[in-house]
DNA sequence: TATTGACATGAAAACGTTTTTATAATAAAA
DNA sequence: TTTTATTATAAAAACGTTTTCATGTCAATA
């Protein structure tokens, strides 16, 4: 610990120029004599010079740093958003701060404490559900905001979804088209959540124009977890499989498929020859369980990139009107759903 | 979007007082007239008036931000701190700005950018193998630092750290004590890696302690992803299992211990009843497994609260000598040690 | 009644940059 | 040679706070 106090002034003194000089240099704006500009960065080297970042932000008006309002740091769709928005932030040369923020009014807070009081120059909104006053304040920011996962259809601002109709009907198509199944059912999530109810929709759409016969039906919870998942297909989906007859299960995400999963295996119920299970964002614990399990991967680092880019473009004004980007999940099959059965040598089966 | 540009300044004028005044209410540091005081609260809340944090920055000195630099963002270790740094961060008014950085030049990079150009009032470092020309540079800083994980010795910082030894000896000392296995093995981690090492040896202390007799390994590998849990098992334990004999696996994290299972299953090693495997951080694999794996639990959102704390407590002139801080690990008893067998039907045993 | 001290507030400096404006010095044009 | 551009640099203002210092008012003391 010693006292790091090297200003600008300092490096004028040293180059016997003014500090107005210094400032040319070291963000090569206006033209400088060559030998000036040798004998300011030389002082710069000397010193160990680095331009303050406060005094900086406080001058530009600009902190660049984006925040980054989230829910909570759990799971593999987190760290992946993390890794995308990172990456990108790192060659642009910026910086990211995370905020948490559960409640609405945290939410709200975390908004000001960004914008209003001007630690960061935009920010990315994690949204699980639609609060509308959230983002009716939030119209009072001069700062740009996308929003992520959540439709926002009506508010003006930049939106990042991925289109959950067509990730579930490709998993259900899966099911019926490769396993022919003869019945469907989708399983958690909540039915206050605009994301379960378009997975849900994918798959009776897939039902409609596949095979209108077979069974489909929906079954929403209290949210995403494994203990969700578990008492779902305990309570509801269990009662429904009829020997003879082959299921699929499409589950609101990995973890609520690996609940399922648990607890049909725990009732004897062969998983996945007689019900097969599809979950969704391909997260860690999908590919780090015995049953490996067959999920449709939201292309999340992608989402993480595109977001802090989308801020910066408006930043720089490129862009004026809300863009709304859709992007598409990818079926990765495994197991689970009754694929590649012989990867490994199973004592389930 | 709209311009929110409300300065001090502004309210001053509303209230018809001068700034100087309208930061003595909001900071409350001075004493203000009744009347006076009313007038600008009034003005503030009329006009939404929030200080600006880069004048305020610039002017006290401080950012009231925390930095964080981390190797990555997955597995619940990572989020678990960031969960106990933001709770604690929360309650004392400052933000966390985290910085991805992998190798030392990174790591060195990310230091200089929060400490050197003041983006933030302190650091916490995500340490996972011992860089001296990091820590070397470091000492530069004119702001405190604390390592987690790594055992710094002979380096003048904070530093938090599980016991390792003595967590790898109560997992060992289950085995023995409670299973009375012949053989117990740890696998993962490196060789090179301080904690691998300390974990390794607790192992053979409690061999030598509590039953002497007893076969004792290690098979350090290339790091603690799953896949080299699943290689070493494969390639090291597999041949060393004997009919008739009970063995304990002690694994270097959780993921590992996965990869060990199922390479074990895949064999047709009975787990947990001829061979009981450990692992470590109860991670969320650990919890979410059809057999759950016992674990042991790092007190890792404790250790989040705590760095933060120690930051601040330093930058407030609290503490002067570094600290060393030495968190207990908390054994988990699941299934995958051999222990609660009957929690559910098992298909495997 | 003049003097002191406490108190409330205003004025101004400081924080370390960027950016605008001004001013030399030099080169080109008349 | 004088005038006009052009160029390189310096000086100063601005960013929005905090904080120090100065000032004025009023009540208490001498």
């Amino acid at each position: 610990m010693k006292q790091g106090n090297i200003t600008i002034h300092n490096v004028a003194k040293i180059a016997g120029v003014s500090i107005s000089t210094v400032s040319r240099v070291v963000n090569d704006l206006d033209r400088v004599a060559p030998d000036t500009r040798n004998r300011v960065e030389k002082a710069i080297r000397k010193l160990g010079f680095r331009p303050n970042s406060r005094a900086q932000a406080l001058s530009r008006k600009r902190t660049d740093t984006i925040g980054m309002i989230v829910p909570d740091f759990f799971g593999q769709y987190f760290a992946m958003l993390m890794e995308g928005a990172h990456e990108e932030a790192q060659t642009k040369g910026v910086h990211i701060m995370v905020l948490k923020a559960k409640t609405p009014d945290e939410k709200l807070d975390a908004i000001n404490r960004l914008c209003t009081e001007g630690r960061a120059d935009g920010v990315i909104l994690m949204l699980s559900e639609l609060y509308p006053h959230v983002l009716e304040v939030a119209g009072e920011i001069a700062a740009p905001l996308v929003v992520l996962d959540k439709d926002i259809r009506g508010y003006r601002y930049d939106n990042i979804l991925v289109d959950n109709q067509l990730a579930a009907y490709e998993a259900a198509k899966h099911f019926l088209e490769v396993h022919d199944v003869d019945g469907l059912f989708f399983v958690g999530g909540s039915e206050s959540n605009v994301d379960s109810i378009a997975r849900a929709r994918g798959v009776f759409e897939a039902i409609e124009t596949l095979k209108p016969k077979a069974e489909g039906r929906q079954f929403f919870g209290q949210g995403y977890s494994y203990e969700e998942g578990y008492r779902i297909a305990q309570a509801e989906v269990l009662d429904r499989i009829q020997t003879g007859r082959k299921y699929g299960v499409i589950a609101a995400n990995d973890d609520v498929a690996c609940g399922v999963m648990d607890a049909l295996l725990d009732h004897n119920i062969d998983v996945p020859a007689q019900a097969g299970v599809i979950g969704f964002d391909d997260s860690y614990i999908a590919s780090h369980r015995r049953l490996k399990v067959t999920t449709m991967r939201v292309p999340t680092k992608e989402i993480g990139k595109v977001a802090v880019r989308m801020i910066l473009d408006r930043l720089s004004g490129k862009v004026s009107e809300p863009v709304k980007i859709l992007l598409k999940a990818q079926l990765i099959v495994r197991q689970s759903c009754g694929c590649g059965r012989t990867n490994q040598t199973r004592k389930e089966a």
